[in-house]
RNA sequence: GUGGCCGUAGCUCAGUUGGUUAGAGCGCCAGGUUGUGGCCCUGGAGGUCGGGGGUUCAAGUCCCCUCGGUCACCCCA
């Protein structure tokens, strides 16, 4: 039976647990951020792609059944057709299950804004629902295109103003390579089991690179002399990396290799790589992360096809441009704001048609005092107002003021303004 | 799922060992200026003190429950 059938008794409504509004007075920012991705992205040559906000669950259960995102955060439920879907909990998954369903020819580059719903309890940076900015590139092994990816998300952050954070990056091999490693480290973690954490101490053959990653003071100084994938990779993963490395050099973007950058899903193969935010004061300070998928398209039943991706958390970018004190460009200004104290005929008249000639126009409503209009002129920041009060009503004219100048009102005819304000806002 | 902290006006907060009609700043509205914003002055509107129950002559204040927020663990964006 339902436990929360609705607001408590004498409750306001709000919305709900882990989800957020952003008003107008914030938009801008988020605005900013996007239309940046989009130009950065489209500019390489990737394709904006929209998928469904919910799927059925068996698109997202092969993220990996050992994940915390399959195994305990999935938003899901049974729908009135005894559908069992899921809100995404990321869009990786989605995009695979497009490009198998369209099959478009390789390669083929896609990108997505958008979000994401993850069943957990909020903190700073963490949201029941969130949204990211990805894209994912189809068909081809090329290292290059591990270095065109992260190459993106990194100009991305630059184009923002974001310059405290830390490219980490790994590989964790392939299908050949990577099983011999895993025994390798099991063997090992076997040995050091004793000082595992609690929680890892009886998981070794569950998730063992898990462990690499854990924080616990026990798991990291055993994480530090553990086996490193990139010691044991086969030959064609090695020289995949290398090729990676050296081009993340050529083209002069810092990073740091960190042989224990396992991340949390399980469709990685070979290059991983995440954005960590070091201006941020929050516990979270993934910026954002990707890696290589080559065997997820044919995991999903698709053809064999190699992939790499990436996505970056909004939410977390706008702290990291918050906390390195990022000014972003504020909401659209108007041009002008009509004060009419003559009975608001011209206002409703000359708004409309000057919004029609192209200008960015607001007016005030309820026949309010000059004072009043002027006020809301002054904080709408219109750089023009446009008076018409009973004299220039009479006289066909307007007065033209500029709010943001110390410079004489002056009067035009009707006819005269669209010329005067191009002039004036050219 | 677990834990810490916090819920008083639109916002940020004050409110004494429980004690009269619950306050401030900012914001909003109006007036000062019979047609002119920003600065200033005056006034006004706006509160089930998160909700419910209890103790008490008396509860914003104490107790219990509950809802919500926030931060952290876990994990990640």
């Amino acid at each position: 039976m339902a436990r929360h059938t609705g607001p408590s008794n004498g409750a306001e409504l709000r919305h709900p647990p882990g989800t957020f509004d952003v008003m107008p007075a914030e938009s801008g920012a988020w605005q900013h951020v996007l239309a940046t991705f989009a130009r950065v992205v489209s500019g390489a040559g990737y394709g904006l792609i929209l998928t469904p906000t919910f799927e059925d669950i068996g698109v997202f259960q092969r993220i990996g059944a050992s994940t915390d995102v399959v195994r305990k955060e999935m938003y899901d439920f049974v729908d009135k057709g005894q559908r069992h879907v899921a809100l995404r909990p990321e869009q990786t998954a989605s995009v695979v299950r497009a490009f198998i369903q369209h099959r478009p020819t390789t390669p083929w580059k896609a990108w997505y804004a958008g979000s994401q719903f993850r069943f957990e309890r909020q903190q700073a940076g963490r949201y029941r629902e969130f949204h990211q900015v990805g894209v994912e590139a189809f068909g081809s092994a090329d290292p290059d295109l591990d270095v065109e990816v992260m190459a993106l998300a990194w100009e991305f952050y630059r184009a923002l103003g974001i310059t405290r954070m830390d490219l980490l990056v790994n590989s964790l091999g392939d299908s050949r390579c990577r099983p011999a490693y895993r025994r390798l480290l099991v063997e090992y973690l076997l040995a050091h089991q004793g000082d595992l954490c609690d929680e890892h101490r009886d998981r070794i053959e569950d998730n063992p690179l898990r462990i690499l990653d854990c924080k616990r003071p026990g798991c990291r100084s055993v994480a530090e002399g553990a086996p490193r994938q990139v010691d044991h990779l086969c030959d064609e993963c090695a020289a995949h990396f290398g090729r990676v490395v050296e081009g993340l050099a050529a083209l002069s973007i810092p990073f740091t290799l960190q042989p224990t950058l396992v991340r949390g899903l399980d469709y990685y193969t070979r290059t991983t790589f995440e954005y960590a935010g070091t201006g941020l004061e929050s516990a979270q300070n993934a910026l954002g992360g990707g890696g290589r998928y080559d065997g997820l398209v044919a995991a999903m039943g698709g053809p064999d096809t190699p992939a790499v991706g990436f996505a970056l958390g909004m939410e977390r970018i706008l702290l990291a441009l918050d906390a390195e004190q990022v000014a972003l460009a504020g909401g659209a200004r108007l041009d002008a704001f009509v004060v009419d104290f003559a009975g608001g005929t011209v206002a409703r008249d000359l708004t409309a048609r000057l919004r029609v000639a192209g200008f960015r126009v607001d007016r005030s409503f309820d026949g309010r005092s000059p004072k009043a209009q002027f006020k809301a002129a002054d904080r709408s920041g219109a750089r023009l107002a446009l008076v018409v009060g009973p004299d220039e009503a009479a006289a066909g004219t307007v007065g033209i003021k500029d709010l943001q100048a110390a410079a004489e009102q002056v009067t035009v005819g009707m006819e005269e303004i669209v010329p005067e304000l191009s002039r004036r806002l050219g």
